[in-house]
RNA sequence: CGGGGUGUAGCGCAGUCCGGUAGCGCGCUUGCUUUGGGAGCAAGAUGUCGGGGGUUCGAAUCCCUCCACCCCGACCA
């Protein structure tokens, strides 16, 4: 490709609505336009990434013996009604109306659809396992998208459905998956860590997030630098901090502490350390109290911890749903505001979950539940009764003791970009998905589903690589891998003749190489590819022809290595291709 | 959905308080000069000032209303 013939449009100035750098860098290179909200055009540039992020999942997944469909954009809202989804789906579902009223969906995702193929297509057990997967684009109406491509409404994703006899049969499919991601990050070129993720409804112990570590990703990584222990903080396994609760020493003391609403502000006034101090949260859930009415709860966190909401949900009581209870609410039941709400002796019932730490302290701080005082020297078993459930409800922190016994967790932020996810039988049941297995009856399919945002990972792998001068592409996903400057195309036969030697020996070499030839200043043409971020660079000029060379740059190290311009091109292909008599 | 904010040329912004018919930088066009890290000079083009309504002799500016976008929160996973 020659830059003449290509469409470049570079800005010195980001849009003032773009937040994050990957967001910025995509604008002022000329990757994408914004449309609407969330809502993108992919120019020249960001398309040749996009293709060769699907062209590595394609050689992956086929490897791994998936098959490549496509499923409809636009999907009619009865199967989705087979599942209740179109129900419970909620608004970020995108609905329409065709002409004759009837009710369509723009896919947020593929499940019922593929389970209809499934149905009619796999008659019987000599046809599994099957996988079928699409690239297509998605539709999810999200509330506040932001973020640029991170987190779009219309985005364009990999997703992935397999199909089998049984349970076993399926774990295997999931492992074959698990391991085609794995390929897939590592020929992408990201650095990335495979995490345990919550499996919601679904139960059991297989779902695996893939994420891009960045410290922009908006989530957190539990893992044990000594073993291969890693969740995503969602779910990982708080311990007790201490094994057992020590005896109390103090003796119950209610202070004044005026104005004092935080566990930081009361540790700070009290001179104690914050994690002698016990955090009221303060949870209703509608419906499940006596006689249908909306129960009260307080879960208590050590004062330097966080809740987990995620964990909270598992609890039995609130697995329906629950929210924090309202202002009213609270003085109703603790006969006090926030900020100096606690577990001993509420106005009104409540029910008390400890997290498990919480349930091995000693002589701790909590709220008096009286405006203005808190207590010190709070025990269990002795000025109150222990709690009426311990469980894990908080957030893990690093240094925690990783839940393997192997060493204390460290926490990475991370943005998933892949998931795995076994399914069992919760589509192919509900939807009277089955096949006829050996011994001729009808069973409900196993399923697994696979997702990879595939827009996603070139916002990702900006967030992990750039710097002031732009993006540093992989060099896999690289919009082009290498590009021949001409500092005088305009004017010099010389430079002309051998930038084009170049750029043609580097195709021939079969690299995806750009020329540019625009006649540009130098500047202005080293300061676009920067910005675009290929990785590869060599620069042709009169004054280095003179010299008999032609000079290189690496994008990211800045390396610059002067070469005799018959060599260049071998030069550019041995770093690229990684060949081991690289210079 | 609640709260806050912003809409002026492709991008970044000034002008709005205090009404007088729109400006700066970058980018774009043409010419000349320049040519190894976002060139200089000169001449130009590009605006329904987010939309609609109102007040006024006159509205980017004041009032009403709608819309879009952004931020924070809640919600969702």
């Amino acid at each position: 490709m020659r830059a003449s013939q290509f469409h470049l449009n570079t800005l010195k100035e980001a849009p003032a609505d773009a937040e994050v750098v990957s967001q910025k860098l995509m604008l002022r290179a000329g990757m994408i336009r914004k449309v609407a909200a969330g809502i993108y055009d992919y120019m020249p540039l960001a398309l040749r990434s996009i293709r060769k992020v699907e062209a590595i999942v394609r050689s992956e997944l086929e490897r791994a013996g998936a098959l490549e469909i496509s499923m409809p954009l636009v999907q009619p809202a009865e199967l989705w009604r087979e599942t209740g989804r179109w129900d419970k789906m909620g608004p970020e579902m995108l609905r329409l109306r065709d002409r004759h009223d009837r009710d369509f969906a723009l896919q947020p995702t593929s499940e019922e659809v593929v389970t209809d193929i499934a149905r009619q297509e796999l008659k019987s057990y000599r046809q599994l396992p099957r996988n079928f997967y699409q690239i297509q684009t998605k539709f999810r109406d999200e509330r506040r998208p932001r973020f640029g491509v991170m987190r779009g409404r219309e985005f364009i994703m990999k997703d992935a459905y397999s199909f089998d006899r049984d349970a076993e049969a399926a774990g295997k499919s999931y492992d074959t998956m698990f391991a085609a991601y794995h390929r897939i990050f590592e020929r992408i070129g990201l650095k990335y860590r495979a995490v345990a993720a919550d499996t919601g409804s679904i139960g059991g112990d297989r779902s695996h997030e893939f994420q891009v570590i960045a410290d922009t990703g908006e989530d957190a990584l539990v893992y044990c630098p000594n073993s291969d222990y890693a969740a995503n903080i969602e779910l990982a396994e708080a311990l007790p901090l201490a094994p057992t609760r020590a005896a109390a020493s103090a003796a119950l003391a209610r202070i004044a502490t005026p104005g004092r609403e935080t566990c930081d502000e009361v540790a700070a006034f009290l001179g104690a350390p914050l994690a002698s101090t016990v955090k009221s949260l303060v949870l209703a859930s509608d419906g499940t109290g006596e006689a249908g009415q909306t129960a009260i709860w307080l879960l208590l966190v050590r004062g330097d911890h966080e809740l987990n909401e995620v964990k909270a949900s598992k609890i039995d009581g609130l697995k329906a749903g629950f929210r924090f209870a309202t202002e009213a609410e609270i003085v109703d039941h603790f006969g006090c505001e926030p900020g100096y709400l606690g577990p001993i002796a509420p106005k009104k019932p409540v029910r008390i979950v400890a997290d498990r730490t919480v349930a091995h302290m000693a002589d701790f701080i909590c709220g008096a539940n009286t405006q203005g005082y808190h207590y010190t020297g709070a025990n269990w078993g002795r000025d109150l009764p222990e709690p009426d459930m311990v469980a894990d409800i908080r957030n893990v922190v690093a240094g925690d003791p990783s839940p393997d016994g192997k060493g204390l967790l460290a926490i990475d932020r991370g943005i998933e970009v892949g998931h795995v996810f076994y399914l069992g039988d919760k589509y192919s049941r509900t939807m009277n998905a089955t096949f006829l297995d050996v011994d001729g009856k009808p069973r409900f399919f196993e399923m697994g589903c696979y997702g990879i945002g595939v827009t996603r990972i070139l916002g990702a792998a900006i967030e992990q690589n750039n710097d002031e001068r732009g993006i540093v592409w992989p060099a896999a996903i690289a919009p082009f891998e290498a590009v021949v400057c001409a500092v005088g195309w305009g004017k010099s036969d010389a430079v002309r003749t051998e930038a084009t030697r170049l750029y043609e020996a580097l195709r021939a070499a079969g690299v995806d190489a750009m020329l540019d030839d625009r006649d540009e200043r130098p500047g202005v043409m080293f300061a676009d590819w920067e910005l675009i971020g290929v990785p590869h660079r060599l620069t042709v000029g009169e004054r280095g022809l003179k010299e008999g060379i032609a000079e290189y740059q690496a994008r990211r190290s800045g390396e610059q290595v002067k070469l005799a311009p018959s060599e260049a091109a071998g030069y550019v292909v041995a770093r690229l291709r990684g060949h081991a008599d690289a210079p």
